[in-house]
Parts: structure tokens; C-alpha cells; sequence
DNA sequence: CTGGGTGCAAACCCTTTGCAATTCG
DNA sequence: CGAATTGCAAAGGGTTTGCACCCAG
């Protein structure tokens, strides 16, 4: 099952060094979109089958968020963020607690090869007081 | 802000009980079925209207599972979940330390109102070793 | 009566897929 | 040479929206 053919092509090596230089997580869209502003032409469909390539031999990481599919180069350290939902200013945080009490809870309820996905958001001091728009 | 004038249609209430009569999560789409198979004639799009202003009242919970949007009744207790990847199977959570890690965090940077999104999947026992179909 | 709610269906968005040309090995 | 890969564009699935009609208040 691990063995799969996979010839190296460089739209592969493309995608991979897309997501690489991506900071966090980027939708397939958003990164065929810096692709191609960065002067490739791979194609869509091409972005999308690399990512799944990708996420198959555990170089990339995917997650849902709000209706998209969102991938990450597979960091050994990862972090979460912390979003302003006025600016959309993001803070990095390191929740080791956190990534310990998933594996924790997870153990606990018999459940193996725990993920999680964390996302924090609030209205920074910027933009505190008044609230409404 | 919090107070958004809201009239009760018969619609309105179907979809609710619906939802409250369904087991667990379900898609719109599922509930706009089982709704229709129970003699109602409510449309799909009021569905997913009567579900998305159930969400804003907090009567109702929303989390992406595989490109869809599945909706619980309201949650009595904020909590989160934890999900097979294998088989869906579900498993609620209790995350206060986790709570309150996030306000520490929220606050720690100046951000105020902070809201969170938790999601966990691993892997069940029932799933645990041979993994591949 | 008034304005939000509803229904239908078309519009949208993201993602996947068919097929022929192309390229790696 | 043969098979995996690419690209384009159309198809597909889920969700949202425009618009005209309807109902709760």
C-alpha cells in the first residue's frame, strides 16, 4: 500500500516547494494562484492531484476549513493561530498543552494517530471597544 | 447586535424538530430528505436558511465532515469532538482545559471575545492496526 | 398592510474526472 | 516503448442567492 509508483515531474516539485514556502495552511486554489504568480503554469487539476499525492506519501497535511480543503507542508513542528476577525491580524502560538491533552483524550477513548486542528479567534486591541462596525 | 427580529414560521419549527429528532449530526441535505419522507414540503434552501439562523441563535452545532456541513441540535454544554477518520464514529468532549487555554492565550495578546474551533480525528480501536480496507 | 420568510431554480465555489498529448524511466 | 502525468474544460456535489409570492405580526 505504501508502494506506489510515482514518477517525479517538476509540477510536482512545483507544488511541493509551493507549500513549502507556504506560511501555514493554503487552499489548492490559493496556491496554484501564488504558482502562477511566481511565473508556473501547472495546471489546476494538477495542483489538486499533487496535493492528494502529496497528503498520500505524508509530505503534506489537509484539513477542512470553511467548506475548502486546506493542505500544509508536513512540519515537524506545527503551531496554531490566533485570528482577528475585523483585520484578520494572525498571532502564532505554541500549544503544547493542547497537542497533549489530544493525544491524551484521544488515548483515552482508544483512538490512534490523533490530529486536531485548533483555531482561535477574537477581535484584537486594535478593534476592541465599540465592536459593531 | 444580539437581537435579530426573528419570525416563527411553521418551516422554521419543522426544520428545529427535525433536527432534534435526528440522531446525532446530519447533513442538510439528509435533513431536507428525512423531512420530505415525513410528509413536509419545506424547501432545500429554507433548510439550509432555517439551519444556518438555528447556528446563529446557538440552537444548533455545525462542523464540517468531508466537504459537508452537518448539523446537531443545540449543544446543552459547549464541548468538541473526537472523530474516527476509519469510520465517523464520534466521541464528545469535555475541553476545559482547553478553554481556558484558549482565553489565557486570547487575552495574553490582547485579543477579546475569543471563540475556538477544536477538532480531533484519529484513528478508532475498531480501525486501529491493518487500516487498509 | 409590511417586511421577513419561502420556493424554485439558476448561480457559485471547490473539487474531480475524461481524454488526448506529453514526459519520465 | 509503455505507463504515469499533465492540461483543459466540462461535470459533479454541496451550498447560496435572485426574485416573485406568501404569511406572521
Amino acid at each position: 500500500m505504501t508502494d506506489v509508483r510515482r514518477r517525479s515531474t517538476k509540477q510536482r516539485e512545483a507544488v511541493r516547494e509551493a507549500l513549502d514556502a507556504a506560511d501555514g495552511f493554503v487552499s489548492a486554489q490559493s496556491l496554484h494562484a501564488a504558482m502562477r504568480d511566481a511565473g508556473s503554469t501547472v495546471g489546476l487539476a494538477t495542483v489538486y492531484r499533487a496535493l492528494a499525492t502529496l497528503e498520500q506519501d505524508g509530505a503534506a497535511d489537509a484539513v477542512q476549513h470553511d467548506g475548502e480543503t486546506v493542505f500544509r507542508a508536513c512540519t515537524p513542528t506545527h503551531h496554531h493561530h490566533l485570528i482577528c476577525r475585523e483585520c484578520g491580524r494572525t498571532v502564532e502560538l505554541e500549544a503544547d498543552p493542547v497537542e497533549a491533552w489530544t493525544r491524551e483524550v484521544a488515548a483515552r477513548h482508544g483512538y490512534t494517530d490523533p490530529h486536531h486542528t485548533i483555531e482561535i479567534t477574537g477581535i484584537c486591541d486594535r478593534h476592541a471597544s465599540g465592536g459593531a462596525a
